[in-house]
DNA sequence: GGTTGAATGGCCA
DNA sequence: TGGCCATTCAACC
């Protein structure tokens, strides 16, 4: 499916401006996660509503994410709350991961609210993509 | 209510 | 060209 990213109209992260790599696509997905702000999170099949595309599209690119903590991947999360799929680990070019317990850690100590067996977040998904 | 199977979109070897 | 996934939805025990 073609999108129209010829110009993003969204704010590149510092990470990417520096480093121009990563399809279109992928740029697109990071720069919509990015833009997610600190104490919210959203949904892949937001992201992909936005992307115009499909939320395995989006969870594809987010795993291609080369640039792991900077772009803030912990916020999104699976429809209905949960946290998703992590791969176990997110491999850092340092050998360091992210596991699932400490993106969940992240995410409640950045104030997004759990539920009782802290496998959901909870609120309204941040949709606020330019 | 929990689990399994199929559909779907884009990227890598 | 074929296969791999950080998903999602629906149907079936």
């Amino acid at each position: 499916m073609s999108l129209t990213l010829t110009k993003l109209p969204l704010p590149l992260p510092p990470p990417l401006q520096t480093s121009p790599r990563g399809t279109p696509f992928e740029r697109a997905v990071w720069c919509l996660t990015y833009q997610i702000p600190a104490g919210s999170f959203s949904t892949y099949a937001l992201l992909a509503a936005h992307l115009r595309s499909s939320p395995r599209a989006v969870g594809n690119a987010l795993r291609r994410n080369p640039f792991a903590p900077e772009i803030p991947c912990h916020r999104v999360v699976a429809t209905g709350g949960s946290l998703g799929g992590f791969k176990g680990k997110i491999a850092r070019r340092d050998g360091e991961g992210i596991t699932l317990v400490e993106k969940r850690a992240l995410l409640r100590k950045e104030g997004v609210k759990f539920d009782a067996a802290g496998a959901k977040v909870l609120g309204t998904p941040f949709r606020g993509f330019l």
